[in-house]
DNA sequence: CAGACTTCCGTCGATTTCCGGCAAAAGTAT
DNA sequence: ATACTTTTGCCGGAAATCGACGGAAGTCTG
């Protein structure tokens, strides 16, 4: 007999972890947990009943008999606390209220100047956050954010953005903290983009590449159902990786030759420019190509081709069971991956690509917001934050 | 505040995870322990006497005195058990016999015609395990076997072994039950290579990059501290990246412009001997290099550069803290490694590389095997493995 | 060098937690 | 209607855990 390594999670056994199992639709009935963690049903019954007189828990409707007495399903209470998200781009910022289930309770999206200053910027976040807030009653149990570029999720500060300038360094919590002192939870755009697509549920897959394609390129990493370098505050450069075909082009980072000067939205939107069309930004140019404008077609499939060029070596690398396709150039899904597809399965080792699926990432155009949410959900109901939630209250 | 995500593990409170902690030094005192699990310290005294019973723990002697009575130090005891190390490769065997602690008691090397059959290696391998088995008294805990290629570690058979053929399929328990009943496990060379850097310490980084460079290329890799898609039986292949300089020379793969044909052991010493040097094996071009062997040298280092121009890429995706070196390239270490430098340098993106350090693989020439026998030890005492085996005792 | 102080270790009773059986509840099949 | 299945709450016995206490083994100080 071979032992094969941990299937599944087995984080532990306290009133948090049944929480969490129930959340992350592991288990939804008491036996399940009994069965699950290897308690006794009268151990699981205490637990749940801590869960419950802290209103973290729901006792939903019974499910469908198997047989005998149909099983009361359990739920997390979605509306015990809210959580706020706050995802700031380049060229957009969006703010939104969720509930415990990570569903937008209320959100806003608005443009503004490209590269603005934190100065500028958060006011107008926090303004925007006080009004989503005004009709809320349920507290507060996190923030999550999200920067373009590197940042310090422990002094909560960006750390290297070169696409927003002004932010290195510029601690974040006192303006957040006009707003809730709940805890503030920060991490890179790609890394909540990736936190969304594992968040509440079984994952599509146990491995697999989340790739961040708009105005820069970037990618996330899920490695047997967890996110790759959680916590660290960056995620994968793809765009700066230098390939044959970019020759000497120069890229915004300074060097030649980078991904993104190819592949990248602000190169793809010159190149249009250059051919007579109008487009301002990469949104721009997949709401072309969808129109069916065969230039802008032409560089997201050209696009798709050389980013999948650099994804082979991942693919290579991991075996990823899926590709999850977010950013703008997501928008323009079966265009953008067909040219994916032509370079992955070109270059790509047999064995790496043969069960490979793609995938639309799986909120599209409001992924980032999602994952801030995530990112505070969480935080707020990891195990270990719920059993000391419970312990305040005993 | 904000809550960063898990600095350490937290496996449990139960015996067998407190002999987890102590095997990788996380702690050596009682004390220590105590403090790790938040156990009293009579549950810890409770636990620690189960395993002095059952043979796993040993008191050692006192440790340097803090200002009070001096700690009593833990440890494995080491020969409560041995396992079996089998590392096949394509022309070589290695056998061995190590104590839990991971040191080899014996062991065997042996050169093979390369693609030898199961049916001609597997018996000589039992019979070499049976030699050194001879003496030894304490009972067999497992076996840790490498090919490779990909495994399918469930059902213990090479699944696709490009390099030694005849071996997909065939189940390799069968003859291994002729040595022991224990159980056995089997991964990709690659696989265990990485292991060997993981097992029972604190490793040299929670994310590097384990190179291996013989006559193939493949890399593992360990992020967060943890070996990625552990148990899967495969690993990076790195050898069958397409990149535009191998142009379109044939691949033993079968496909072209595979980096192998530039970088690959087998493709160097095809080029030494081209140029009238003798070689036969990877093996014979790395001394001919330290001996000074100028055509040797400039190959070698031209293949670091290869290689690291596609490592770069998993450099910037996941900015790893160390590159270990291994595999037959590695002999010539400082060589190699220049060129693996110059172009992961150059390539690389400047926050990806900053603070990458290159390291020769702990275990040398034997790094696989001493992986193999890692991968065994770390089964036969995982925290449920153990408990389990406590409990068949009380 | 003796005594105070610090740190570590084993034991033991009180308390908390946990398990498993029992009976009732709520459905389904016959 | 009756037998069967499955779930659930309850309760007493069993087990594990905690924290305190006393002793042991060093270091530090006067």
């Amino acid at each position: 007999m071979s032992t094969t390594t941990l299937p599944t999670s087995t984080p532990g056994t306290s009133a948090g972890a049944l929480l969490h199992l129930v959340r992350t639709r592991q288990a939804e009935t008491r036996g399940d947990l009994s069965r699950v963690t290897g308690l006794s049903r009268s151990s699981v019954a205490s637990r749940l009943a801590s869960l419950v007189d802290a209103g973290l828990l729901l006792e939903g409707e019974e499910l469908a008999s198997t047989g005998g007495r149909p099983a009361g399903g359990l739920q997390l209470n979605p509306d015990a606390n809210v959580v706020l998200g706050v995802a700031v781009g380049r060229s957009r910022s969006q703010v939104g209220v969720f509930d415990l289930a990570g569903r937008e309770v209320s959100g806003d999206t608005r443009d503004h100047e490209p590269g603005i200053s934190p100065e500028k910027l958060m006011p107008d976040v926090v303004e925007r956050l006080g009004t989503l807030l005004a009709g809320v009653t349920a507290p507060v149990a996190g923030i999550g954010m999200s920067l373009p570029g590197t940042v310090d999720p422990v002094r909560l500060t960006s750390v290297d953005a070169p696409v927003v300038r002004g932010w290195d360094g510029v601690p974040l919590e006192p303006w957040l903290r006009k707003v809730t002192d709940a805890p503030l939870h920060l991490d890179n755009d790609t890394s909540v983009l990736t936190r969304s697509e594992l968040f509440g549920r079984v994952p599509a897959a146990q491995t697999m590449l989340v790739l961040k394609a708009s105005t820069g390129l970037a990618m996330g990493l899920v490695a047997d159902g967890r996110l790759v370098g959680a916590g660290r505050g960056h995620t994968g450069e793809l765009g700066h990786t230098r390939v044959e075909a970019a020759g000497d082009l120069p890229c915004r980072c300074g060097a030649t030759g980078c991904l993104e000067t190819l592949a990248g939205g602000w190169a793809l939107v010159a190149r249009l420019q250059e051919q007579g069309v109008e487009a301002r930004h990469i949104r721009d140019l997949v709401q072309l190509a969808l129109d069916g404008e065969p230039q802008a077609r032409r560089l997201l499939r050209e696009a798709g081709r050389h980013i999948g060029e650099v994804l082979s070596v991942a693919a290579n690398l991991l075996h990823p069971e899926a590709v999850i396709v977010g950013g703008d150039m997501g928008g323009a899904f079966d265009l953008f991956v067909a040219g994916l597809r032509e370079s992955l399965y070109a270059n790509g080792h047999p064995g790496a690509t043969r069960a490979l699926r793609f995938l639309p990432s799986t909120h599209g155009e409001a992924a980032g917001l999602h994952g801030c949410a995530a990112l505070a959900i969480d935080a707020a109901l990891a195990p270990e934050a719920v059993d000391a939630r419970l312990r305040g209250r005993a």
